[in-house]
DNA sequence: GTAATAGTGTCTATCAGACACTATTCA
DNA sequence: TGAATAGTGTCTGATAGACACTATTAC
């Protein structure tokens, strides 16, 4: 890092979440429709400006807005990577730096905000929103469907789309949503207990018209926990 | 993102680089001696702030910085994510997107810049400089490490550290080196055969007192083959 | 009883790692 | 010849996936 700072104006910067959810009829993003130049009236990730005396580093910026959004505190949120060239913002070179959050669509409670018209979950039909999005949201969002659909392939984090507690089957069965193929049930708990991120719930069952299911809950919420093969 | 951009200043950015390379002695970064305020006259990472009417996104603002420093313009440069908060640099809320890059130590000319007062390759010593590093450099190099030793676990990520051509002998030896432990020869080229990743320098061969070993370039140089298990 | 899902056991093809073996050069 | 590294073959323990089986509830 040099310091022969330029004249020229420093960039926009902000922070922008793709904040997905599973919904009985498929994975969702969380869009907002902007109130404001630019891109006025179009569908947008949610995010904003870093508040200088508010966030204590960009995860904190982040956490904020998905908080304001979402009304929800703890959640699985990661980084991707900033996004920056002079284009993406109209009002000139401007950086995004990026983020990911899992949540339980259930415990979500949407606020719309001053600054926007509307806010709704999305459907992600062939691994994109079906909207024109503003700036290079579209690219976000493409890169974080990337990210996730890799990552749940050799990792825990589609248990952060499910309740704090949950069976088996259901776990199983969002694995399969995401990857979308079916996976042997046999193989699929030995990978789990395997990975040994899960402690049952004592006396929760889940009960339906036929043989009830214990309930697991995450050991460790904050961490994920990387399997060493994919499944 | 919204846009009720605040009446404070915008954040500083910058990029900057975690540029490694292996010599005899083991893994080195380049690091840069500051000859500015702030940390004037202390190590840190190549780096520098965005210039606006130059770079035409983030990634040829860090490759303006490699090719600045070492000369070289083809190499591997991976993104590693954004740090950003109000204490990182004493002028105030900074955002810096660190990226990661491997070249050959003997393409490398190094560059001092007239900023700078000296450019040098340092050891890295039990997974960390053995130098105070300006600003949070010590955090960021931290997370580059931490990436290089992960994905070198299950990429193609290693041969980037060789010269153009390279014997498997060789190449195994750089998983081993970072990797910090052996890897049985059979195991390692039966992985590398099947990630397929390779072709041969046809009649080209390494030369020594010993049985000639064959040479072997990357198909595709700016790939990177992601294994599906862990070497 | 039936329907439905939970949960477990067994078999097998595959493969990573261990290890030994052959091959080819220089000195 | 010996030394050194290249390159290959064989065996085995571990295991992912296929598949069948038992278990337990509501109705």
């Amino acid at each position: 890092m040099s310091t022969d700072e330029p004249a020229v104006e420093r960039p926009i910067a902000t922070v922008d979440l793709s904040i997905f959810a599973l919904f009985p009829e498929g994975l969702r993003i969380l869009l907002v429709r902007r109130g404001n130049t630019p891109f006025e009236g179009e569908w947008a990730l949610p995010g904003g400006w870093l508040h200088a005396n508010e966030d204590s580093d960009l995860e904190a910026a982040a956490r904020r807005v998905l908080k304001d959004k979402t009304g929800i505190e703890t959640s699985y949120l990661e980084q991707l990577r900033a996004f920056g060239d002079p284009d993406r913002d109209p009002r000139g070179w401007s950086i995004s730096v990026a983020y990911m959050a899992l949540i339980d669509a259930n415990a979500a409670t949407l606020r719309r905000g001053a600054a926007t018209l509307d806010v709704a979950w999305q459907p992600i039909v062939d691994r994109a929103v079906d909207h024109v999005l503003a700036f290079d949201h579209a690219a976000i969002v493409g890169a974080a469907l990337e990210r996730l659909r890799t990552k749940v392939g050799y990792s825990t984090l589609p248990a952060h789309l499910l309740p704090d507690a949950f069976t088996l089957g259901e776990l199983q069965a969002v694995y399969e949503r995401i990857l979308g193929r079916t996976l042997d049930k046999s193989a699929f708990r030995k990978r789990i207990a395997f990975a040994d991120f899960l402690e049952p719930v004592a006396g929760a069952m889940r009960r339906a018209s036929n043989r009830p299911a214990q309930l697991y809950r995450l050991k460790s919420p904050g961490a994920t926990v990387l399997f060493d093969r994919t499944l």
